[in-house]
RNA sequence: GGCGCGUUCGUCUAGGGGUCCAGGACGCCGGCCUCUCACGCCGGUAACACGGGUUCGAAUCCCGUACGCGCUACCA
């Protein structure tokens, strides 16, 4: 049975700062966000920095930094777990006081042992099928001598159903019930611990989150009920997969927010992509904006069955959008890939720049990425082009070629209107008299002007780089050409 | 080994007993457009994991098998 959500909610995205801000991590970002602004209610980033000694600052920032970049919004925090370790302490001696759990003297080496005796066996292996929890005068009389001890909590034998969004009722039973650990002997809580202090401490009233999680949700129900609490909806998504539904990795790509934002992707294509990744709206839309996700998204559609990450399918995506943002917008992410490619826009006169956006606006459908486009750009705002003289082979070799385009450079010079239209006729006038046909120039000034074999076509190419810089880019064509032939 | 989850074109998915000889999208192939390359447009390719049931009828419900993934930590 699937059950309904209704809001407000309060859900939550907890991280580790222990790496990159994975493309699983970030989906399911997305769908919380999703819930979130669909339903009403808060989203709280919860950063989970307990294991402190692979947690840094640097790592923190970086992951809120991914977020930020692919548009996911928050409404409170981050928090920081580590902040709350004595209150995670003191739940764990709330619950030894009320006889939920017990002190634990056996050693690891001795419960790894005995599992993998038991494994050895092909027997299930339970902790409390073999170590029994001390007499409360044994553990007392242990302490005292200063032996070291866990915190072990006590799971009932009573099966426990979970009852999730995505996958309806899934009961487990006893076999899979153990007494876990909440306190290491170290005095720091564990995970199950910390989870789920945090939950109710926030008040969460969904949890979201990786399937990974699924096996763990009865423990966490059980450590919901004997802090007399009410757990949260559960909502267990399926996992992203590399090919083959193997596990994803950088292997088969780029795997981390970060990595996309380097090779230069649109984070509004990121967002869409991975949020069709295990839903979609139910009719025959791809392409659509955080805004209309929110305002379509149900988590009843959320599909249960694991997902392969296509990068081409990504590539499409992003390709949808850099030909279909506004200019602006473009610009906007274009700006940190312009240095790469020598470009310092706040040196540009008014002119230049103007170009240099005609130039974005009109290869922006052709080009993979933000990396391709600067490249792109670069004719535009350059005084002068280095041509390849392999490129140029073909027009090196027709020697008629040079006294064409002094031809061509004449008339483009006269011309009163620089327009697609103005230019063409003019071009066509020349290649008449040359008794050529238009190909023969057309293909020759595509590569004055941009270093090229391919591009725009020719004429939106010249109208949007004007005629000073087209002449001049011209000009030092026929010179390169005089000069190898 | 135990337990849990999953399985529709190569990939993302629609579908939830008859409207499905299974629809859309990416990819791939072909065509149109054309000064090139893209974009765009048109067409093609290709799937209900397997085996049993239930039913007049199953991609849809049930059981089993196979495969994949997860959990089974003093990791998170």
């Amino acid at each position: 049975m699937k059950t309904k959500i209704e809001g407000p909610v309060r859900v939550r995205f907890p991280p580790s700062p222990t790496g990159f801000l994975h493309v699983g991590g970030a989906r399911t970002a997305i769908y919380n966000e999703l819930l979130r602004q669909s339903l009403g209610g808060s989203l709280v980033l919860r950063i989970e920095d307990t294991d402190r000694a692979r947690s840094d600052q640097a790592m923190t920032e970086q992951i809120l930094s991914a977020l930020r970049w692919i548009g996911v919004t928050w409404d409170e925090g981050p928090t920081l777990q580590s902040a709350g370790v004595d209150r995670h302490r003191s739940v764990a001696w709330r619950l030894l006081a009320e006889g939920k759990a017990y002190h634990d003297f056996v050693a690891p080496e001795a419960v790894a042992a005995k599992r993998d005796e038991m494994q050895k066996a092909k027997q299930n292996f339970r902790y409390k099928d073999h170590f029994p929890p001390p007499s409360a005068d044994e553990a007392k009389e242990r302490m005292e001598r200063g032996e070291p001890f866990a915190v072990r909590f006590v799971m009932g034998d009573e099966p426990i159903v979970v009852s999730d969004i995505v996958r309806g009722e899934v009961t487990f039973g006893d076999e899979m019930l153990d007494d876990l650990i909440i306190l290491r002997s170290d005095g720091t809580p564990t995970y199950h611990l910390t989870v789920v202090c945090d939950d109710i401490e926030a008040r969460i009233s969904h949890v979201i989150r990786g399937e990974d999680h699924l096996s763990n949700t009865p423990k966490h129900i059980a450590l919901y009920r004997a802090l007399d609490e009410e757990p949260p909806v559960y909502g267990h998504l399926p996992l992203i997969m590399g090919p083959g539904k193997k596990r994803l990795s950088k292997r088969h790509g780029a795997a981390s927010a970060e990595e996309f934002r380097e090779q230069g992707l649109l984070p509004q294509a990121l967002y869409n992509y991975l949020a069709f990744l295990g839903w979609s709206p139910g009719d025959e839309r791809e392409i659509m904006s955080r805004e209309e996700l929110i305002g379509a998204f149900t988590a009843e559609r959320l599909g249960s069955s694991a997902a392969v990450f296509d990068p081409e399918k990504l590539a499409w995506v992003n390709a949808q959008y850099m030909s279909g943002l506004p200019l602006a917008t473009i610009l906007e992410h274009l700006a940190p890939f312009l240095p790469e490619v020598g470009i310092d826009l706040s040196a540009l006169d008014e002119s230049v720049r103007a170009r240099f956006e005609a130039g974005v606006d009109l290869h922006r459908t052709r080009a993979k990425n933000l990396i391709e486009l600067a490249s792109f750009a670069v004719p535009y705002v350059r005084d002068r082009l280095d041509y390849d003289a392999d490129l140029c082979a073909k027009f090196l070799k027709q020697e008629a070629l040079r006294g064409q385009l002094e031809q061509l450079i004449e008339q483009f010079g006269s011309l009163e209107a620089w327009t697609v239209e103005s230019t063409e006729v003019a071009m066509r006038s020349v290649a008449e008299a040359a008794e050529v046909k238009a190909g023969v120039l057309i293909h020759p000034t595509r590569m004055a002007l941009s270093c090229s074999k391919a591009g725009p076509s020719l004429f939106d190419l010249v109208a949007a780089m004007g005629q000073e810089a087209s002449l001049r880019h011209l000009g030092h064509f026929v010179a390169f050409l005089r000069a190898n032939a």
